[in-house]
DNA sequence: TTTTTGAAATCAGTATACAGATTGTTGACA
DNA sequence: TGTCAACAATCTGTATACTGATTTCAAAAA
């Protein structure tokens, strides 16, 4: 049933992937419980989930925060894309069902008004879709995981506004080829075009971006390297 | 602090990893927490951690179970690794510090007594070290968690005495040549070495994995499949 | 004025009580 | 004897009370 966690979680995640609710944000469970009208316990499971995810962070006996987003972080998520992706495409190519290849055809032509707000979110949601069923098609469950992970926090990025405004034609383009050729089962081709694709969409993000991240309290944090230490949360967002 | 949970997480995981806890095994909160001490809260939130991690399945409102092996899994497992360890590989010869060095040639010249069990379970967690610290040398936090994540998955395999039992000097061999190239700072020689180490991994787990498989009450299940679906949970080792 | 100390407030960690859901079993009826 | 329904048992989902840790702030002392 889990019906209390399960919306709560969702609409958590929602609020932080659209950065409603601002990166680096300090709370506390009784404050989100008022927030979210739930008690502690439910708050308490879904933020442990989205911790998991990356979205949140846990300060021990201090609070939690919405995960910062940083450089780092972002450098490191394009890292995996350009992992994961072309390896995926290529897999998909081979293993795909047909009804798959339709709905990417569908995902793939998706094109937004350069400038309509919301369309550019609309977007966001498309391109999404597009990449997890890619994803879902190269019947890897963990494959699948690992890239929808990827992709819910990258989108953050995007809904702050970053990369791909007005670069609209060519990210579709560069989708379409990519289904074009999953759909002509040559998984070479695939992996060349969606290598191309995600090489293109990090050059396009890099001069855009040191200018468009600072947003809120998000900073250029280093806590997000192996370590994982946390230093003092002074810079946090203080609410009335 | 994380007084309680931290480590009840630990041990679980462990006895999960080293099949301590037998696959498929179904279990209650209250009876963990008789088995590990316990109240329900900490025993709840650190099996939802372990849900996450792919080792606990919950089914709601009825229970737990100790995720069950399955060839399946077994599959995807492979072919993640597949896909990220050779750029892990790849990427740590670009950015590996110089102690990671030292500790990497530490690691892969762990030689285990063929035949000897308490030896080879040793070399089952020197194997994981050795290919978490590639992964840590990547500077990636995501890329780390990932290759974390699907080697404790593995381990499972591997501790039920899977696959590389005899096959101890050949892997060796395979993991120095990693490792040399990664010291030498080859990266496109790292990967190659890393693909080679995996591809021949699984070549040799093939053969094995269909008779060993089979294992308490483990079977070849297609629950771990995309839509994640779990069948009535009927053949749960019941305990008295 | 600066530093130190201690008391109060805040908040997560934990235990536990209660409610809702699901399953299994028993008994009656056809 | 087979089937259906009601009840009992079990277990998770949720709320809440309690505890201990950490911080903050103010007051007192140097």
């Amino acid at each position: 049933m889990e019906s209390i966690v399960e919306p709560l979680y969702r609409k958590l995640r929602q609020d932080i992937v659209e950065c409603e609710l601002t990166p680096g944000r300090a709370f506390s469970e009784a404050e989100f419980g008022r927030l979210y009208t739930a008690s502690r316990t439910p708050v308490r499971e879904a933020c442990r989930r989205l911790e998991h995810e990356g979205l949140i962070r846990i300060i021990p006996f201090r609070g939690y925060m919405i995960a910062p987003l940083s450089v780092a972080e972002f450098h490191d998520l394009e890292e995996m894309q350009l992992i994961f992706e072309p390896e995926a495409a290529a897999l998909a190519a081979e293993r795909a069902k047909d009804e798959e290849l339709e709905e990417m055809k569908k995902l793939g032509t998706y094109e937004y008004r350069v400038g309509d707000r919301s369309s550019y979110r609309e977007f966001i949601q498309t391109n999404y879709q597009l990449h997890t069923l890619i994803a879902q098609s190269t019947r890897n469950k963990r494959l699948y995981d690992v890239v929808s992970n990827i992709h819910i926090r990258l989108m953050r990025f995007f809904y702050l506004g970053l990369p791909f405004e007005s670069y609209g034609p060519a990210l579709v383009a560069e989708h379409i080829r990519i289904v074009d050729a999953i759909c002509d089962r040559d998984a070479a081709e695939a992996r060349c075009r969606a290598s191309e694709h995600i090489r293109m969409a990090i050059e396009r993000s890099a001069s855009l971006l040191m200018s468009a991240i600072r947003f809120g309290e998000a900073v250029f944090d280093a806590n997000s390297s192996l370590d994982g230490t946390i230093s003092n949360a002074h810079s946090h967002t203080r609410q009335t």
